[in-house]
DNA sequence: CGCATCTTTGAGACTGCTCAATACAGGTGG
DNA sequence: CCACCTGTATTGAGCAGTCTCAAAGATGCG
């Protein structure tokens, strides 16, 4: 029982505690990351590679759901979108994430490239295939899932009560990947904007902002420095 | 017409088709949805009758996440808030709904009784045990956690890009349980304000303008009735 | 019946949006 | 290598939808 659980970690790059669930007391470590149970990781080893252009479509939203992927290399978008053109972005993936592993049988989404990318695809066939041969990974797909729900439960949050000035604050902070305050934004203002439930001209004023304020640097168009990260996070959550 | 009566509201009460995950092709019978593999279902039968009260907390966000729970009859909301007391309501869940089947070791919302609720409560290592036994259990959870990650989805373009008009138009046919035109409200106005993202005023404001309209009847202030639900359902999703 | 609470309605303010013009960047061809 | 050209980003001015603050009207409970 004592074995400890979180062979997942890799699964998707949300930094939080993975813990597999109802193992309540196990602590993380990060050797057991990568070992092949991780879903995402026999995804990518089991998959056909894929290559999509900036903003080429991967798939649409209603399109029968009948593959899954994972992100080798580049940004994808997932997005849905109104009648009248209104968007909004869902998230977006980058290397090692997950993409399409629904339930139903159409996708409720679509996903773009944000950057040209190189995916792994696996169809639903195959995939019901390696959950026969290794099914401790339902579990890793049921983790994953959860981690995604409290993810997009975050973003409600977001977009429903935080500032223009906050939801940036938030978003830079989502996006620091590495200990160093360097962030990269592959993404253009419009898709910041669509993610964040604002417009372009928001996006751009607060960031012009941030920077005057020197909580924020821009090194170019698509890549900044946090300044004051402890700052920017007060900012993100507070008032 | 085929038999609508769905048996397995219980499951959730996302009216939704429910399909195994990879069993693409798996036409939907209502018989195999009442069967044990249903994980409400079955914990509503393992479970501890536990009571709460009107505005009385179930937990809270932080709180370790050591129990799992079934709503029996009442209503539910989950919330997460900001430090300066701004609350988004994540969800309302009703009887059959499941509640608290988290990843991480602490709750990431609260859950609080919108009415007084009878719920079933199943502890971390009952449901362990209950999986061991049924171990098809785990892929209902999965799919119970991906219909309720769509469902984030939805909201998510909810609070990012529609209208307050919208907003209401949208909640008022999500609510609408019974193929009728009757539709229960049993939280407050501020409760539908914060699932919302919007203010009580624009809540009630708005409710009056689509009443003046002739798209709504009030029958009490906690129920009303959809006039023409065809043309709120295009509200809802259109500009 | 009276009081506390919730809801509705009104008036004015403010955040973020729309429309418009300018600046910038990145790729292309001379 | 630089000038050009197109798409993207920034900045500005005015506007609109939603919020805030305030008061009156319902509702329901003791």
């Amino acid at each position: 029982m004592g074995s400890l659980a979180p062979q997942f970690a890799s699964v998707a790059t949300i930094p939080q505690p993975v813990s597999a669930w109802f193992e309540t007391h196990s602590p993380r470590t990060e050797q057991t990351a990568l070992n092949g149970d991780d879903p995402a990781e026999a995804i990518r080893q089991a998959g056909q590679n894929v290559s999509i252009g900036r903003d080429e479509s991967l798939f649409c939203e209603g399109d029968p759901a009948d593959a899954v992927f994972v992100v080798d290399s580049g940004t994808i978008r997932l997005s849905k979108m109104l009648a009248d053109g209104r968007r909004q972005i869902i998230g977006f993936h980058e290397a090692g994430d997950l993409i399409g592993l629904a339930l139903s049988h159409d996708h409720s989404y679509s996903a773009e490239g944000v950057t040209s990318a190189r995916l792994r695809r696996v169809s639903r066939i195959q995939l019901e295939r390696l959950v026969e041969a290794k099914p401790q990974l339902r579990l890793s797909f049921f983790s994953l899932a959860a981690r995604e729900l409290a993810a997009a439960q975050r973003q409600l949050l977001l977009l429903g009560r935080k500032t223009a000035r906050e939801r940036l604050c938030s978003f830079l902070v989502e996006r620091r990947r590495d200990g160093s305050g360097t962030i990269e934004l592959p993404m253009s203002r419009t898709d910041i904007a669509d993610y964040l439930g604002l417009t372009i001209e928001t996006v751009s004023r607060t960031l012009s902002q941030l920077r005057a304020e020197g909580l924020i640097r821009m090194l170019t168009l698509h890549s900044l420095e946090l300044a004051d990260a402890d700052r920017l996070g007060d900012l993100a959550e507070a008032a």
